[in-house]
DNA sequence: GTCTATATTCTGATAGAC
DNA sequence: GTCTATCAGAATATAGAC
């Protein structure tokens, strides 16, 4: 009967290499943009011909769908890096957006990728799918907490967040102009939706 | 000396073979989106080899640009073909809303042209810029009349519109579920910057 | 597991006949 | 002004030697 080690080097290294392969995409898309990833360019990054990343990937799809399931984790551990959130509704909700918007705005090319039709033909696979509903739904606990459940005032919150960060990077990727209305637009949603708690900023 | 007409019949066939390329190149855009305009495509629906519609634009390049200029005049046009702004400043802001709204969703890939990076490689000649120019300029007169004036409080406005527009298009491209938000949303702006008037909804 | 060589397909653009 | 023929280059992916 043969031994069954309980480490298997070779599956060990073979993961590494995989991540490498990962890694190095991440570098192009965040040098020259999503579409600018090619087989070629990660392969010269990891010093590999293209044709050997069919070693470690199916397709290049198969690589976009290990980065989309990174990004998604990635989000969850970002808020967990950060100082814990506050107990008053109105900082827990300062708290969310400003995490997400400095997430958005620390990676272009990563927040592309989360949102859908970024990359031409590209579709999550379930796996991959499932790290965003779990991202999602940990952004959604913290809404809860502080108060909010309806759907369309999820949806208000959404399309303010979101707007914001969009702003941002159309019209001033490395600025911090729309950053700087955060506190503004969480007081008009917290006023809208009955989020108890005083102002951010005192009125006007 | 030679006869000067008036009417110059050769370049007005010739300006009405550019519109013809142009409006080709937006029904493919429109179908399969905007990396699919090729100039086989285009030349296969105005009934042309793609080679020679070099004799009408210089490039690729010079079809998106003429289709970016379009897009800037038309929302003109469609702000103009509308009822009339109302005078009462939140009604004049949800009309301004809602007509931008309704734009951006009625053709997915102009919207996506006019803001910028959607085309790698793509960036709109001077003139066609000046068209978005004045657009944008048409669209701050009416935040203007309506009483919004500070850079910030601009900025506020395009976070919130733009946002609804986002989220729509990219969550339910054919649904009204932030259209229906719209009301609340100029409700909230206009409380924050301080526009008179009755709300347009009433308080939950 | 990595290589070379190649298949296949697509792109924007140019040359030159008519 | 439109055509055919073609260039030059890029892309993903496969075959098969080592």
């Amino acid at each position: 009967m043969t031994a069954l080690p309980n480490r298997d080097r070779r599956s060990e290294r073979r993961e590494a290499t995989r991540l490498e392969i990962v890694d190095a995409a991440w570098r192009v898309a965040r040098e020259d943009g999503l579409a600018a990833v090619t087989l070629r360019e990660i392969g010269r990054l990891v010093g590999m011909q293209a044709p050997s990343l069919y070693s470690h990937f199916p397709s290049k799809n198969a690589i976009y769908d290990a980065m989309f399931g990174q990004a998604w984790q990635q989000i969850v551990t970002w808020f967990d890096d950060r100082p814990p959130m506050p107990s008053a509704p109105r900082r827990a909700l300062l708290w969310l957006a400003e995490g997400f918007f400095d997430f958005a705005v620390a990676d272009v090319a990563r927040y592309q990728l989360m949102n859908r039709a970024a990359v031409p033909g590209f579709q999550p696979s379930e796996d991959a799918y499932a790290h965003s509903v779990a991202a999602y739904g940990r952004m959604r606990d913290v809404l809860r907490a502080a108060g909010v459940r309806r759907a369309a005032d999820l949806d208000l919150w959404t399309a303010i967040t979101g707007g914001a960060v969009d702003q941002q990077l159309a019209n001033e990727p490395d600025g911090t102009r729309w950053r700087r209305q955060l506190a503004r637009l969480v007081d008009m949603f917290a006023d809208e939706v009955g989020v108890a708690g005083p102002k951010l900023r005192r009125a006007r």
